[in-house]
RNA sequence: GCCGGGAUGGCGGAAUCGGUAGACGCAGCGGACUCAAAAUCCGCCGCUGGCGACAGUGUGAGGGUUCGAGUCCCUCUCCCGGCACCA
């Protein structure tokens, strides 16, 4: 056994020796309870960041504890590996997207080696790859003829100049983030997956979700934000629209409908156009609408703004005339592109009648003193349910009776009914991008559009292609496009658009299971290890990702391909990973941001950080605040220096040590020095043990007889009792404490009185042996060695998770905290047994209690067994 | 704008059911070892007052419940994540 500690060298034999066991290697065992422990797999955009590490030891913590604990686990790892910054590294660099991507698996699937997690790299599978994609179209086209798929208009930013779609991170300020050009809105037919169809399942199904964080069940509740309501039809008017017909709306305020003063339509509905027709002024405000990108949250935060059509529309119950009105805030794509305004109970529609001086009803009082009348400001009583008034016949009745009138009248009337609306929108999957899943769709002149037959499946993305970042590249290329119809054989175009690159991501948890077979999507294999037991990934997926794969997975229940309806029993949603920023003003203004490798910060006498300045020059630099580690603020630690100059224990400690899991982490380079100083010192004492302390091991143990000197006995019930709080630590996920009490473990070893050297040696077998276990998980390299070298037995990976004995944790004497009207006046040592009122007594006859009582009588006291006493006088 | 989350020493964080606030680590300060430095080891370390024993005070701000609040309730401030084409 080395003396010193060095990571390299015990690194490297301990992944040789998993390697040349096939140690990770896991196939389905009936007899053993299984583990499926996923991690979000990445995006290979290049090399590793921080982020990828912190969630991959998270993952193999949990993988390597669960395996010691019994389990057949499984962790798998794959590459989803479709999506834009291979194209725009195609357009920067002048690299084939296929070939930047590759290159990048292969340079982050060495890295991921070398951190030593214990990954079944058998079932590797990366989505670019025709063997993983020609599944998802295999599916697309059963889903299509389902009819969970179909097709329809959808909005999608518009760059004018570059004659492209651009994703929404593209649109900066309104232009387009390479042309500059102002971004519009266009509507182009898109295929469109029917998660809607779902949304009830969805929704009730959170409930049972009893191992996901409550914040992202109620993200999910939210965004899929089922509301009853009333569906409400307004008859046109003929003499201003010319035809008969009905505007639909949606509303959850039913009960107020009589103080409706107007209707608004998006600037792409019908109406709207057929208004715009003889109305030039109205047709240039449309076309005012059509700018800008289409994140919900630039539309949320614009601006509101409308402008009357001259149409009008009659009111279902009282028969008066609503003007239409064309208002920037009602989409097009949502329900059906036109709402009902009651000023005097919604704020939106309140500050948009003040703007435009329509007419304001109030229709509702609420329990609310001051509100008698709706006055400018907005007062959110003003939204409050209440009686009605100024309605009719509906006058007195309360919402629910309000709603069930009205819903009962405008039945009667063929007018509208009770309705149940859901938020969530079906998801448009078309994306006129080349880097992604062919779409395996034939569009023939006579048969329409036509499924890609099995038998031509794959549809596979051409790799020779030209990226220029204008316009979409497959629709440039003939020889994908052209092709003939599977029905009539004539000549055909193929769909160019590819799936939104979420679509891959939404079943390769399931592909895992059965990475290998070419002949089908899924086998009998996803049934023993679906669902993942636990998944681990960022709580930026809190919503999208997790809902779309919740999605996935019912569809392909429904299709006979997996039993399972929830993909993912457990959730860890793990933190950001933040740096400290600094950096200089150019003279332009702009902020050159400097690397913290690059930065020496300065301190004062205790501690606090007062300037930083650039190593190269000496010159000060601004502090920027601590921010998500990113390129574009020069703050990211590179994985790779910090594993080359400590080794992957050592990062991988300070990852799991610095921070909860589900916290953001601060990223500290003396924190790094402290989790290697840790491993240092682990290490010594591994070696003292082998050479010293294990010689002295008794042939007869002291442990069994239970004959250990009061002091070593108290060493031992300080380590039983660390380890009691680890194990209870490791099932809430806290792995940060476990660090903790790995290290209190290790400061009661290295302070074990050694004067009766057989007992001592006995005490120090056995913690040591415990504190190798415990950190396994977290450093399993240095744990591998010294379970070797210090003789344990076995192979560390076979050997049980430790436990806490009962006999080591007992204590005669407790002490207690003294409290005299809730304040901290002493302590008391009592009986392990001592009854309550024994308690009592001897907590008022002690000098403190005494002192601080001051001669009053004892109004209450409260004794908490184990804990304190409080004396209330 | 809407939805979700967070805030505890100089810093990261701990405190399990409402029961000793600051475990563990980092930084800092003092000391030992050393020709010296690094490494290592020992001690101190929330803030205010006090030589000290000790006292007061303290978990983003303000109120409340309770014998007792970092923890529960109400109001507010700031920061972070998501908002359907970044992944």
């Amino acid at each position: 056994m080395q003396d010193k500690y060095q990571p390299a060298a015990v690194e490297t034999a301990a992944q040789q020796h998993w390697e040349s066991t096939s140690a990770f290697r896991v196939v389905e065992d009936t007899a053993r309870p299984k583990y499926y422990c996923l991690s979000m797999f990445p995006y290979p955009s290049g090399k590793l960041h921080m982020g990828h590490v912190r969630n991959y030891t998270i993952g193999d913590v949990l993988a390597r504890y669960h395996r010691m604990r019994g389990y057949n686990v499984l962790q798998p790892m794959g590459w989803d590996a479709f999506g834009m910054p291979a194209e725009n590294a195609a357009i920067q660099n002048n690299v084939p997207p296929a070939k930047w991507t590759y290159a990048n698996i292969e340079y982050m699937k060495a890295q991921l080696k070398r951190l030593g997690f214990a990954i079944d790299w058998s079932r590797e599978l990366a989505t670019c790859t025709p063997a993983y994609y020609r599944w998802e179209q295999w599916l697309f086209t059963r889903l299509y003829e389902k009819g969970l798929i179909y097709k329809k208009l959808g909005t999608v930013n518009w760059d004018p100049v570059d004659e492209t779609v651009l994703a929404n991170e593209q649109v900066i300020d309104g232009r387009g983030w390479r042309s500059g050009a102002l971004v519009e809105k266009r509507e182009i037919p898109m295929y469109y997956m029917k998660i809607t169809a779902y949304a009830d399942e969805l929704l009730e199904a959170l409930d049972g979700l009893s191992g996901w964080p409550e914040q992202v069940k109620l993200m999910q509740k939210n965004w899929i934000g089922r509301s009853e309501g009333l569906e409400v039809h307004f008859p046109y008017d003929l003499s201003t629209i010319g035809k008969s017909g009905v505007l639909k709306v949606f509303t959850t305020r039913g009960d107020t409908l009589m103080g409706a003063t107007y209707v608004a339509v998006a600037a792409e509905h019908p109406l709207a156009a057929q208004a715009a027709a003889g109305n030039p002024e109205l047709a240039a405000f449309i076309e005012e609408c059509k700018q800008g990108g289409v994140a919900e949250a630039d539309l949320a935060t614009m601006e509101k703004k409308g402008m009357p059509t001259g149409l009008r529309v009659v009111h279902p119950i009282t028969g008066e005339y609503l003007p239409v009105w064309v208002a920037n805030y009602v989409l097009m794509g949502y329900g059906e592109g036109a709402v009902m305004a009651v000023p005097a109970h919604d704020e939106r529609d309140f500050a948009f009648a003040h703007r435009y001086r329509l007419p304001i009803k109030m229709v509702v009082r609420s329990t609310h003193d001051a509100y008698e009348n709706v006055a400018a400001p907005w007062l959110d009583a003003y939204a409050e349910h209440g009686r009605l008034v100024n309605s009719g016949k509906y006058d007195g009745l309360h919402f629910q009776d309000a709603v069930d009138a009205i819903a009962a009248d405008l039945a009667a009337k063929g007018l509208g009914a009770k309705r149940v609306q859901y938020r969530l929108r079906d998801w448009g999957i078309s994306r006129q991008r080349y880097w992604g899943c062919p779409i395996p769709m034939i569009h023939c002149s006579d048969c329409g559009d036509v499924p890609v037959p099995d038998e031509q499946l794959p549809v596979v993305l051409p790799e020779d292609v030209e990226i220029t970042g204008r316009g979409s590249p497959l629709a440039k290329m003939a020889s994908f496009y052209e092709c003939s119809c599977p029905k009539c054989g004539k000549p055909a175009r193929r769909e160019t658009d590819t799936m939104d690159t979420f679509v891959e991501s939404s079943w390769y948890f399931l592909r895992y299971a059965c990475a290998d077979n070419a002949g089908a999507m899924v086998d009998e294999r996803v049934n023993y290890w679906a669902p993942a037991d636990q998944y681990i990934g960022g709580i930026e997926h809190a919503i999208l990702h997790l809902l779309y794969s919740r999605f996935f997975t019912r569809a392909m229940r429904d299709c006979g391909l997996v039993e399972v309806s929830e993909p993912f029993t457990n959730l860890l949603t793990q933190g950001m990973v933040v740096a400290e920023t600094y950096y200089r003003e150019t003279e332009g203004g702009k902020k050159l941001w400097l690397n913290p490798a690059d930065v020496q910060v300065e301190r004062d006498e205790r501690g606090r950080i007062v300037a930083a300045r650039l190593a190269s020059d000496g010159e000060p630099v601004v502090i920027g605040g601590t921010e998500k580690m990113s390129k574009s603020k020069n703050n990211g630690v590179d994985p790779q220096a910090l594993v080359d100059q400590y080794g992957a224990d050592t990062a991988r400690l300070f990852i799991i040590f610095a921070a909860p899991p589900d916290q953001q982490l601060e990223w500290s380079d003396s924190g790094v020095e402290g989790a290697s100083r840790f491993l240092r010192r682990v290490w010594n004492l591994g070696h003292v043990f082998a050479t010293e302390i294990r010689p002295a091991l008794p042939a007869v143990r002291k442990l069994v007889a239970g004959e250990l000197p009061a002091a070593l006995a108290d060493v031992r019930r300080e380590i039983h009792t660390h380890l009691k709080q680890a194990n209870y630590d490791f099932g809430k996920h806290q792995f940060n404490t476990v660090v903790s009490a790995a290290m209190k473990i290790l400061n009661a070893l290295e302070k074990a009185p050694r004067e009766d050297a057989a007992a001592h040696a006995e005490v120090v077998e056995e913690g040591f042996s415990i504190l190798v276990r415990l950190l396994s998980p977290i450093t399993p390299h240095i744990a591998h060695a010294l379970w070797q070298d210090c003789g344990f037995g076995g192979e560390l990976l076979a050997t049980a998770w430790p436990e806490p004995l009962e006999a080591a944790l007992k204590q005669d004497e407790l002490e207690l905290v003294l409290q005299v009207n809730g304040k901290l006046r002493g302590s008391l040592k009592v009986a392990a047994d001592a009854s309550k009122s024994a308690i009592e007594a001897q907590a008022l006859a002690s000098e403190a209690a005494q002192k601080f009582m001051e001669g009053k009588p004892p109004k209450k006291v409260v004794v908490v067994p184990g804990r304190l006493v409080n004396i209330v006088v």
